[in-house]
DNA sequence: ACTTAATCGAGACGGTACGTCAAGTCTTTTG
DNA sequence: CAAAAGACTTGACGTACCGTCTCGATTAAGT
């Protein structure tokens, strides 16, 4: 009897999934996304390798999973922007704040794994959608919703479109490193985004 | 690398070069480029593994030039933007052919394949820089600088910024696979930029 | 083995013990004794795999007594060999059969897996011996005594020896396949062995 | 390129190709055939697995070639029986040291192995047969033929039979254990056959 | 035109990792 | 409490490629 169907998850083993992701996180820092393999996981968590293959199919999905672990823990539940009246000082905070994120090497290492996989593979990217992306998204366009109701918006924009404006720019000059991520294009973006989308 | 002290370029076979980077560039295509191997371009190319280690460090290397030369070749050395007098016809012109260009499939599994090599690797990064998106993005500056003369975008627009905010979002809808890349969007992007940067 | 301590033979389920050994007969025909696994095994029989390892020590086991099995039910209790009086004519009978049977491609498969598991381990040998090949050689000694007190076979010859000469070429011949089993070849062995040992 | 192939001999590698050998040899010894692995092989001869894969097609086939190599080496061109004028003296002499051999337990246990692998490989034991019983068989057949020109056996003799009834027993004792390998029973074959063929 | 030295196609080599299979152990649920 | 089910760790399998290392056989310079 083969391990290649269905697994039933009732009987998974925490200890070992645990085990895992947490291997997969640290070796992802320790040597780098490229050179990380499924066996080095395996061995580092103390697991068998049909353990992995058994609940994942490739190792991406595991990268991807412990890097999804190691960001959601920390907000757990709720995720809420400031919101101190003046848009354009608390996204300016915000811009900030991701920019100085994207600059800290602890955090781009994994950050760059997760895109690498995201790039090839749809199934991860729309995972990556709904499980981080999204709600991430949705506490912004709720600070934008306050701000056109604060009359600080056209009321008639569409929020998708302000955050692209906003976010792209600055997450492409980390991707490509085409440039610097200095507070001061952090700045900018929140200026040149009020500008277009001012009421 | 033993052979490899200093390959001496003169002596270099052009036939094996060429038939390296078409080898490599036709597997791309048919196979992804994860699945693409060193082994399998040496056997495709009718060329020794060691003509490839002798003259290029890396299998990124070898396909981030096969779709430099790809890239390169059709536009050969001039590359200029439309120029009608009208910056946001011209803008939503090109910006819809730069859209319907990322949702060609044919032209996809390249460029994500050149992303990911980039994404990991800074010098890949810089290369891409100065090759490809460099000329490319003085072209677009060139139209930008009509523009300002004409009075129809701020004579103090920092044109970087004004291309970022103009081409970033579209890029990385298409790289995250986070919208649809439709003609709307494009003429959206187009107004909104026009509109931040406007004298 | 945790469970194995001392596993308690009166709750020990028949229909389990039966399946198994079935299924183990079943699958040596089919895949070949060397490609039998132990969750073939259990699986086939509907079983699971403790309930195997719960009873026998390992594979070599349960494939030996299976086929143990199969070859005493048939003859069930009583094995005798033809007497008509004439030991030469009742020795080609029997031998001219075991040169047939060794040939029957049906009969050969699980005398070599059987075969294959008593060469390396001593334990199955005896049992093998006690069990399989000890009544088998009585009833042959039976019938070779009989041949003695009628004057066709040397008073004192050594029964087990006769045995040896008459019934080793053949055995050997069909193990290495080191030359066909004819029925000229089976008479050929009764004569030498009556001429070697005659009065 | 896989290295599938027709590998292509005239490259081989001698210094692989016989610490494989040695390997397997040495392994055998040590923990028995059943448990001797291809890695392990591999990782004691310091060489990589394909290069195994490469020239061997299966573990019987190098463990054959290394049991072969072992016997081959010393006695190298020529085998020849002694010859005293006297057959049953030279039989006797010959079938002793031959059960005294297999009483060995450092020559079993390597012929065990390679006998495992004959029964179930019909392609293995022709190559036996070929390579080393076959020359034997002829060393022993030239003795038989030098006594019956001498008159000391029957010249009708079939010698691949007289063959036969001299070693298959004592083979068999020795493979299924079911008698010990004295002097007197090797003694009591060579009387036996001489009997069985005496002119 | 003639060496002569680097490059070339080829592919064997020592290795690492792959993804699969089965072994034997352990745990949970069912009868 | 035995048995079914099946997840677990372990370890070997046979394959794919890695990057290095010979091999002759061109091939293009410099004599």
């Amino acid at each position: 009897m083969s391990d290649a169907r269905k697994p039933y998850p009732a009987r998974r083993s925490e200890r070992s999934r645990h085990a895992i992701l947490e291997a997969a996180r640290a070796l992802i820092g320790e040597v780098g996304y490229g050179k990380v393999s499924i066996e080095a996981i395996a061995a580092r968590a103390g697991v068998g390798k049909q353990t992995i293959y058994r609940w994942w199919p490739s190792k991406g999905a595991v990268v991807f999973e412990s890097i999804l672990a190691l960001s959601q823990d920390p907000q757990s539940e709720e995720i809420a922007l400031p919101d101190t009246g003046d848009i354009e000082a608390d996204l300016k905070l915000v811009m900030r704040a991701t920019a100085a994120e994207f600059a800290d090497p602890a955090f781009e290492a994994p950050i760059r794994a997760l895109t690498s996989e995201i790039v090839n593979d749809p199934d991860l990217a729309a995972q990556y959608h709904e499980r981080l992306a999204g709600p991430l998204e949705e506490a912004k366009k709720a600070r934008l919703r306050a701000a056109q109701e604060a009359g600080q918006l056209a009321a008639d924009a569409d929020l998708d479109l302000v955050l692209d404006v906003l976010y792209s720019p600055l997450h492409r000059r980390w991707l490509y490193r085409s440039g610097p991520l200095t507070p001061e294009y952090a700045d900018a973006l929140v200026d040149v985004t009020l500008r277009a989308f001012r009421p």
